[in-house]
DNA sequence: GTCCAGGATCGGA
DNA sequence: TCCGATCATGGA
C-alpha cells in the first residue's frame, strides 16, 4: 500500500527547514508560518513543515521524491564530525558549525539551478528571486493563481533575448537564451551529466556561455549533490581571507561544499 | 552620486 | 597566464 501525500518523516538531526530554505541555495520558497515553507519545485507546489520530531511534506507524488529533494537521507552528524576534525581549534569553523546547524543541501532540478545561478552573478538575492519569479510567471505553466512552474528549456528558448531583456535580465539575457537553446536542442544534456565525475561535470557546465567556476560549483552542489564542490563568491572570499588564511577550498575535504554553505549562512546572517 | 550584489567575459599586457 | 575594464539593474 502506497503512502499518500502528505508524507511524514522523522526529522533528521541537524535539519532545520528555516535554514534549508534561507541559506541562499534556492530562490522560490517562502515562509508561510513559523515552521512551514511553500514553493514550487519540479513543477509542483510543495509545502514543507516541521516539528521537533517530524518533517511533513505535501505536493510530491511519492515519498522518495520528497526525500531526494529535501536531502533527508543525508547524515549531517557525520559530515560535521569530518569538518570539525579538519579544523579542531578554529573559532570560525566552530562558530559556523554552531550558527549554521540545520542547514542542509537540497537536490534541485539542474535546469532551474543552471538558470537561477546564471542570474545570480553579480546580483543580490532579493533581485534574483524577483527575476526568477518574473520568468516563471511569464513563461512557465500555471499551477494556481499564485504559482507557476519554472519554465522548461523549450519555454525559455521561446522567450528569446528581446523578451528576456524586457524582463530586466540585463547582460545575462543572452546567456539564458543560449543555454535554453542548447538544452532544448539536445546539444547539452543536463541529465546525462549526472554520470560525470565532478571535475568533468564542472567542465561540462562551464561550456555554457555565462557559466564560470563559481556558478558551475553552485549547480554541482545544489543540484548534483557534489558535496566537495566549493563555490567561492565575494562572501566566501572574505571569509577565507579573514578566517582561513593560507587555506584553499580543497583543504575542506569531501564535504567542503557543505562547510562553504555553513560559512555563507554565517556571513550573510551576521549582524 | 557612489558602492555593492552567491561573477564572467573580453582584450591587452 | 594574468589583470583590469566592462557588463545591466536596483537597492542601500
Amino acid at each position: 500500500m502506497k503512502q499518500q501525500s502528505p508524507y511524514e518523516f522523522v526529522r533528521p538531526a541537524r535539519y532545520d527547514i528555516n535554514k534549508v530554505f534561507d541559506c541562499g541555495q534556492c530562490f522560490r520558497f517562502e515562509k508561510i508560518t513559523g515552521d512551514a515553507f511553500e514553493g514550487v519545485a519540479f513543477g509542483k507546489l510543495i509545502t514543507v513543515s516541521q516539528t521537533d520530531e517530524a518533517i511533513t511534506v505535501s505536493g510530491f507524488e511519492n515519498a522518495d521524491d520528497a526525500v531526494r529533494f529535501l536531502g533527508l537521507d543525508i547524515d549531517y552528524t557525520d559530515i560535521e564530525k569530518d569538518l570539525s576534525s579538519r579544523f579542531p581549534d578554529c573559532p570560525a569553523m566552530i562558530e559556523a558549525l554552531s550558527v549554521s546547524e540545520g542547514v542542509a543541501i537540497l537536490r534541485q532540478d539542474p535546469w532551474e539551478t543552471l538558470v537561477s545561478f546564471i542570474i545570480s552573478q553579480n546580483n543580490n538575492i532579493p533581485r534574483i528571486k524577483g527575476l526568477i519569479k518574473a520568468l516563471s510567471e511569464k513563461a512557465g505553466d500555471i499551477i494556481d493563481e499564485n504559482h507557476y512552474a519554472f519554465p522548461t528549456p523549450e519555454q525559455t528558448a521561446a522567450c528569446g533575448v528581446t523578451e528576456l531583456s524586457a524582463m530586466k535580465f540585463g547582460y545575462r539575457a543572452p546567456y539564458i537564451a543560449r543555454a535554453a537553446e542548447a538544452v532544448a536542442l539536445g546539444k547539452a544534456n543536463l541529465e546525462a551529466a549526472r554520470d560525470l565525475p565532478t571535475d568533468e561535470l564542472l567542465e561540462f557546465l562551464m561550456n555554457f556561455h555565462g557559466v564560470g567556476p563559481k556558478v558551475a560549483s553552485c549547480i554541482a552542489l545544489f543540484s548534483y549533490s557534489r558535496y566537495e564542490s566549493f563555490p567561492v563568491d565575494v562572501w566566501i572570499r572574505r571569509a577565507l581571507k579573514e578566517f582561513f588564511p593560507g587555506y584553499y577550498p580543497v583543504d575542506f575535504g569531501p564535504y567542503g561544499g557543505i562547510a562553504q554553505q555553513y560559512l555563507f549562512y554565517m556571513q550573510t546572517h551576521r549582524k
